[in-house]
DNA sequence: TTGTGTTATTTGTTATAACAAACAACATGC
DNA sequence: GCATGTTGTTTGTTATAACAAATAACACAA
């Protein structure tokens, strides 16, 4: 055995579809896409300074896990959620993140409470200080900091999922819902619950949450059933703004 | 307006990729992979009679699904479950089929109830002639009949993929557990259940009828938690083996 | 015999070009 | 003027070849 073995780590090789799918990823729920535009290859791969091929192969990925909707000849498209997508969307959401957050409370140590404690004080501040960009980050990892709790990998995975596929309206809940501190008490109240390992009172916290901020998305449905962004300015570019090149 | 339009039907176009990843899907569910194996593209391709790329397509989308795991040097895997996997897989079966039994219960016409008792008379009759291959596949009918009833696309389409992650040994209980009969009562009771539109009672017995599936397969798991067919006969072969090319 | 370096083979990745379907713009004919 | 056919452009699909990393087989030296 020499020095290296000591100092050196692992080389993990990340192929080019690789990174562009995770671009694409957190692009999608950064809301940094307009729900309804296409995303189209050529046009993608001139971004990532790549060919076509590993574009392709993220974008169709993506499709295949239902985050993007598939449109005529078969283009990617940014989900245009409509009220009823959006509603079946929380009954499947609750039900796993319901479930997941159960589990998490049977399970979770005073080390864990701790963690999450200071995510939500994170949060806090982020509202205050109006970085709304990163309040949105840390308040994914705080949902999925209780979700992973319930050590079932198959849970979270799915559970991920659902949220890509809130990914393009996610953000609309910013402006106003947020910045208004609807939701921090439901967070606090489900963290307290699992401090004192209440499953059920910590369930019906995280399902409340969802379903209140939901609720406000539904609120913001025009008449045809599609949600719009609330703030005044206009639509933001649609293909791949502020998606570097890798 | 001429004759064309009245007897003429659309034509469906259907890319090579979206034909592979049929072929596989149907393969897959029926247990004809063995689980372990490793799906070889050049492989494949020859079989399909096609080029790489298509077959590439179709299973890096089976991937993304999470149907198929992904080894060493991003080679696609057949799931080889371990106990864990299946009793994680189980959780979330349960939770999101007894919802969606729960909301078929609510919603089921009584054409509907008339439809599924078809099959599960289908299903008894399959067993009876020692059909047990397309007793698999009314089997699969008969409980997604269920669970298109709740109306939910997105439930509907979480839960499709939850079964072909269970694919490769969902065949596993046919040589023995089906031939007992042991599931077809919980059919039954679910079944009489929903015709009374009692949801709970519906929904109690699906996730029974899972879970003592579920049982009959961990019952099945080696020391290592590695779960082997049942039968006597050694595995079939590992690649691709009744996928007729297209 | 064992450890090590070399070579051949396998297999996923990427770029490129040819292809085909859909759509839009334009021209043509009644 | 409106319907219809034509052409050009856009864009996803497929085949092919070159590439790169990992693995296995082998040869050679200590």
């Amino acid at each position: 055995m020499n020095l290296a073995d000591q100092s050196l780590s692992r080389i993990a090789r990340e192929p080019l579809w690789d990174r562009a799918h995770g671009q694409l990823r957190e692009a999608l729920l950064a809301g940094r896409f307009e729900p309804g535009s296409a995303l189209v290859l050529r046009q993608l791969a001139e971004t990532f300074g790549t060919s076509i091929t590993p574009v392709r192969d993220a974008v169709s990925r993506l499709v295949a896990q239902g985050v993007l909707d598939q449109g005529p000849r078969n283009s990617a498209l940014v989900p245009d959620l409509r009220s009823s997508a959006l509603t079946d969307l929380m009954v499947v959401r609750t039900e796993l993140e319901g479930r997941a957050t159960r589990e998490a409370a049977a399970k979770a140590a005073a080390a864990d409470v701790v963690a999450l404690e200071g995510l939500l004080a994170d949060m806090r501040r982020m509202i205050a200080q109006r970085q709304l960009d990163t309040y949105l980050d840390i308040h994914r990892r705080f949902h999925f900091g209780i979700y992973a709790l319930a050590g079932i990998p198959i849970l979270l995975e799915m559970i991920e999922n659902l949220w890509l596929r809130c990914g393009p309206i996610l953000s609309f809940v910013v402006p106003e819902y947020v910045v208004s501190l609807k939701g921090t008490d439901h967070h606090q109240a489900a963290l307290d619950a699992i401090r004192v390992k209440d499953g059920a009172g910590a369930e019906a916290e995280i399902v409340a949450d969802i379903e209140e901020a939901g609720s406000y998305l539904l609120s913001l449905a025009d008449p045809s059933g599609r949600i719009r962004r609330p703030g005044r300015e206009g639509a933001r570019n649609a293909n791949a703004p502020g998606v570097a090149a890798p």
